[in-house]
RNA sequence: GCCGGCGUAGCUCAGUGGUAGAGCAGCUGAUUCGUAAUCAGCAGGUCGGUGGUUCAAUCCCACUCGCCGGCUCCA
């Protein structure tokens, strides 16, 4: 054996140093010191610890918080630490898992009853202690028996089971003080490594996800490397609070889900309504100048549709439960497409007919479970934004294509500008053949590049009937969200036998395209209500403008100006509260009205108003065809002016 | 569905084993006012629902409905 290493740092300084030094040591002897944010290294590009031993050539790169790595790093070291103080705490609390998580980390642990409010202060007292101790954490490599062995003397039936599924012989362990958890690793130098470190809340978790299994108790908590960053993220939480739409939505008076009504059911107030009226006015002249027929299908059908759709079999868990009519079964609608093909079938179709393009604003009833209703984002009955597109399978990549492009479109009319893609391919219970979904696959894929989006595969995420493209947008606050989605579908044009007669006269059977581009109507306002913190662009605003009178002189005046703007195509609002200008402005203010059009004594002299927005801007005055014409400028080219009917 | 928390006026919340309060909103009156709160008065609740314990329940108990957080991110 070699006693001489040659190592490398990142910026290409090296050495030959004696074998057996630790990466730490060897770092320093290259380069004078370790950078004060490193928390572990990158041995050869694998993250390990800086005291990893280093017997053979290696290249070293410190990795710091800034990287995900090292976010990972951190957050599970102060996964242990959690771990650590509950187990001071309360020593009959039985270790599980502990994993870093987005913005932060959660431990599980089986305890025998749940955490309180005042647990938690205490473990989070505990732990800060801990860190204020600065336990070194070291790693001690053992055989699984010997692992199993020590987790079975300190009772910790859970490590053993876990210790149990792993095929390796040799295993790590790290210890901090007294505390010992089985762990991958690697992890920061000492527990005074984690500068802020907060406990966030607790929930139960199924052991291993597993609904069958016990119930463990969850603890989730966030770490910073300081004070500042950890403030920010917290503030950052608040903010995300501040914009629930689900506070908002009553704030504004938009909608309400009411126990009267049911669970998951939305009530539309007026003002709601409205912002859904704008848009979804939107949709239907975009679908209509980009080819799309329009249609209408009823909220039940036949049961025994759903059985040849598949729903039946594959969907029952999620439909509401079938009524009887007359002594036939009816469904209500859990899905819009067994009707478009319904429609495709009511005519003989030719190849010179593809694509044929049914859109609708489908309602569609589903059966959640109770626990995951989430305001307007998880509901039991919503309006899908759906389309199915009637192909041939050589045409496939050319619809998807445009697909992907009126999306982007119509995302970024609504102040979307990010998005991430992800093609979901063949999963391991799939209907079609091998050659189907290649072909369908790479069509999907073609679309992808040909429009130039950056995409990530999903390996056997697709749907059951096909491949398919999901589209995450990212909101005001960085946030993912699922909406838009493009699925290939082979097997009910199977089931409900589609054909189009072929060029060589014979029938041929079309692909079928699902489509979503704001995924639900509901969904999709909670988003874009969130996304503006209730502030929507005057385009969607449900109210455009308050008129606001300074006196009671005004009022007719007022009357008039709100008239005129009504008739122009504005939403206007009067408010002739006897107040004075200033509380009516903090109200409008409040109420995240875009204009305030104040009208005083000079302003119905001069027959004009003075615009003052929202932000607090005084745009000075103008007369009222000139603040119609500030309105139109905010809407999108294809809603100016526009009508249905045009 | 499961674990935990919560449910009091339209809204935000306080409160107690002896059948309830504040602020805002609402209504009435006064004020006629220039860019984020004028003043005064009035009215407003089967304390989520059902059942039980008790002389007495909004409060304690059980059940139920609903809401909130969480429930596949391999030690």
């Amino acid at each position: 054996m070699s006693s001489l290493v040659h190592v490398r740092c990142e910026d290409g300084k090296s050495q030959t140093l004696p074998a057996g030094l630790s990466a730490r040591e060897a770092y320093q002897r290259i380069k004078g010191e370790v950078p004060a944010d490193a928390l572990a290294v990158k041995i050869n590009g694998i993250p390990r610890d800086w005291n990893t031993i280093i017997e053979e050539d290696a290249t070293l790169e410190p990795i710091s918080f800034a990287s995900p790595e090292g976010k990972e790093i951190y957050r599970h070291s102060s996964a242990h630490l959690m771990a650590q103080a509950v187990k001071e705490c309360f020593p009959s609390a039985n270790l599980t898992i502990g994993p870093p998580i987005e913005e932060g980390f959660y431990y599980d642990f089986a305890f025998e009853r749940s955490f309180t409010p005042e647990d938690l202060e205490r473990i989070e007292q505990k732990a800060k202690a801990l860190i204020e101790a600065d336990l070194p954490i070291t790693r001690h490599e053992m055989s699984k028996t010997q692992a199993i062995e020590l987790f079975r003397q300190r009772g910790e039936r859970y490590k053993v089971e876990l210790l149990e599924g792993i095929p390796d012989d040799t295993v790590s362990l790290y210890q901090q003080g007294e505390f010992v958890d089985l762990c991958r690793g690697p992890h920061v130098e000492s527990t005074g490594r984690i500068k802020a470190f907060k406990v966030l809340s607790s929930a139960g978790a199924y052991w291993r996800g597993d609904e069958r299994n016990p119930m463990l108790q969850r603890i989730y908590g966030t770490s910073f490397p300081s004070q500042e960053e950890l403030d920010a993220h917290l503030a950052k939480l608040e903010e995300i609070k501040r914009r629930d739409h689900r506070k908002l939505g009553k704030e504004l008076d938009l909608f309400s889900i009411q126990e009267d009504i049911g669970p998951g059911l939305i009530l539309w107030h007026p003002k709601g309504a409205r912002v859904r009226l704008v848009i979804e006015d939107f949709w239907r002249i975009q679908h209509l100048r980009r080819g799309y027929e329009l249609v209408y299908s009823p909220h039940i059908a036949r049961l025994d549709l759903w059985k040849t759709s598949g729903h039946l079999d594959y969907y029952r868990e999620n439909m509401f439960a079938p009524m009887t009519v007359e002594s036939s079964e009816y469904q209500l609608k859990p899905m819009n497409c067994p009707f478009h093909i319904m429609l495709y079938k009511t005519h003989l179709r030719s190849y010179r007919d593809l694509p044929i393009r049914y859109g609708e604003l489908g309602t569609v009833y589903r059966y959640e479970r109770s626990g995951v209703l989430h305001g307007l984002l998880r509901v039991r009955g919503f309006t899908q934004d759906d389309a199915h597109i009637f192909c041939r399978p050589d045409q496939i990549a050319q619809e998807v294509k445009q697909v992907l492009e009126f999306m982007t479109e119509v995302l970024r009319t609504f102040g979307f500008e990010n998005c991430e893609m992800y093609l979901s391919t063949k999963p391991d219970k799939a209907v079609g053949t091998d050659e189907q979904w290649e072909q369908a696959t790479l069509a999907l894929a073609t679309a992808l590049q040909e429009t130039g989006f950056a995409y990530e595969v999903d390996p056997g995420e697709g749907v059951f009937y096909g491949p398919k493209i999901d589209v995450k947008i990212r909101d005001g606050l960085g946030r993912l969200w699922q909406c838009s989605t493009v699925q290939i579908d082979f097997n009910n044009p199977q089931r409900f036998g589609l054909s189009f007669i072929g060029e060589d006269g014979k029938p041929h059977q079309p692909i079928m395209i699902h489509r979503a581009l704001l995924g639900s109507i509901e969904r999709f306002f909670g988003v874009l209500l969130e996304h503006y913190a209730g502030a929507f662009p005057v385009w969607l605003a449900p109210v455009q403008a308050h008129v606001l009178p300074i006196t009671n002189k005004q009022h007719d005046y007022a009357c008039a100006v709100a008239e005129q703007l009504r008739q122009a195509g504005c939403r206007i609002e009067l408010d002739l509260r006897n107040e004075k200008v200033g509380l009516k402005i903090r109200d409008a203010e409040k109420a995240k009205i875009p204009y305030m059009l104040i009208v005083g004594e000079r302003e119905r002299q001069a027959q004009s108003v003075a615009v003052r927005k929202r932000n607090g801007q005084d745009l000075g005055t103008m007369t009222i065809a000139e603040f119609r014409d500030l309105v139109r400028q905010d809407e999108p080219p294809v809603l100016r002016g526009a009508t249905l009917s045009e």
